[in-house]
DNA sequence: TGTACATCAGTGAACGCGCGTTCACTGATGTAC
DNA sequence: TGTACATCAGTGAACGCGCGTTCACTGATGTAC
């Protein structure tokens, strides 16, 4: 068993990854630090060498989170690609590596400042590189179409996963996709 | 202190009335039986003449949620009076009397079976009332642009309570609305 | 290069606390006669 | 109408449990000389 520093960067990432998973899995309330620093391979007695509290592992796994290439189409290059990635149903069947706007919108609005604000970067964050991808002429409009596509997206990938119907379920999202599609992806929309 | 039967069903209703405040306020986990039995006058120990187990007051009190006349714009007979009233700052400020579909989408998708179907049906209902006001011929594209309309309220919302940042706030808000009202509302669209 | 030692990542057990749930008890309700 | 009694809503204290957090201890790391 090494302590070298190396291997408590390693350590760190592992916490950060499993709880950034397991967090968007089943809700930042519904996961011990037993469980992440099992899952992790450690015991939780460990757990306070890397962090000063649980809210503050909660903010670190949110901007991990934040960070990964996928989230939030955040390697798309056009707007229709990344919302028919955003709202298909591998992504409503995966939430452990899914968008993190989505599935905890409810739990960040009831966490501490500092997990709001990474939240809070990220939504301007991906507003601003939606906005770039969206098809129109004048900025400020871009802008307000990047906000609605994104508020569509999260309230249509939650509502989906909230659902147990699963016919339901797959209208939503192809339902959203479709109407977005014909209404402000370029085809229609002046 | 009474016990008549008419006070029992007071009693229940105010604890359904509480929980049903709380869980909106403060999201399902956050929320302990001792303090929806306060809040109600009681004591915890009375609990269990009403419910079996918390699971039940949870599904019941969402359906008590989804029963308001207010909830998702349930009383609105034009969609644009609908959508403006509910993504209103007053709403956002106040979940604990907003609409449940909302503020409780996360929470919803990790509860039981019988929450989860009373949160489906109050989906389906909606869905199906916001058709009815949507200005549209083709009856299939009606409830598709009622999916959207719906998801976009629901993602709005959330994203406004979920970030720190109340000029963003502000803006998810308004310019949702103002997109909705110029694409989707029979002003502009085909 | 080799030795002594301070550091500290990780262990494993314990802490107090609040949770959902249970239970013995109280006393008004409301039914049976 | 009056009396006896079973019912049961509500009380208040207790239960076991899992939580976040703390701590004494271990032993490899890595620095000082």
């Amino acid at each position: 068993m090494g302590h070298s520093q190396a291997e408590k960067q390693e350590s760190r990432k592992r916490i950060v990854d499993t709880a950034s998973r397991l967090f968007r899995e089943r809700g930042i309330d519904r996961v011990g630090l037993a469980e992440v620093m099992k899952e992790s391979g450690l015991t939780v007695g460990a757990f306070y060498r890397h962090f000063d509290s649980r809210d503050e592992l909660v903010a670190q796994a949110l901007a991990d989170a934040c960070s990964e290439p996928e989230a939030c189409g955040k390697s798309a290059t056009a707007l229709e690609d990344a919302m028919r990635r955003y709202l298909a149903d591998s992504h409503r069947d995966d939430p452990g590596s899914g968008c993190p706007l989505a599935t905890l919108v409810n739990d960040v609005a009831r966490c501490d400042d500092a997990t709001r604000q990474v939240y809070t970067d990220f939504v301007k964050q991906t507003l601003q590189r939606l906005a770039d991808l969206v098809d129109e002429a004048a900025p400020e409009r871009r802008v307000a179409l990047a906000t609605l596509q994104l508020s569509a997206w999260i309230g249509a990938i939650s509502l989906s996963r909230a659902v147990s119907d699963r016919a339901l379920s797959d209208q939503i999202l192809t339902s959203v996709a479709d109407q977005l599609a014909r209404g402000y992806c370029g085809e229609r929309h002046a």
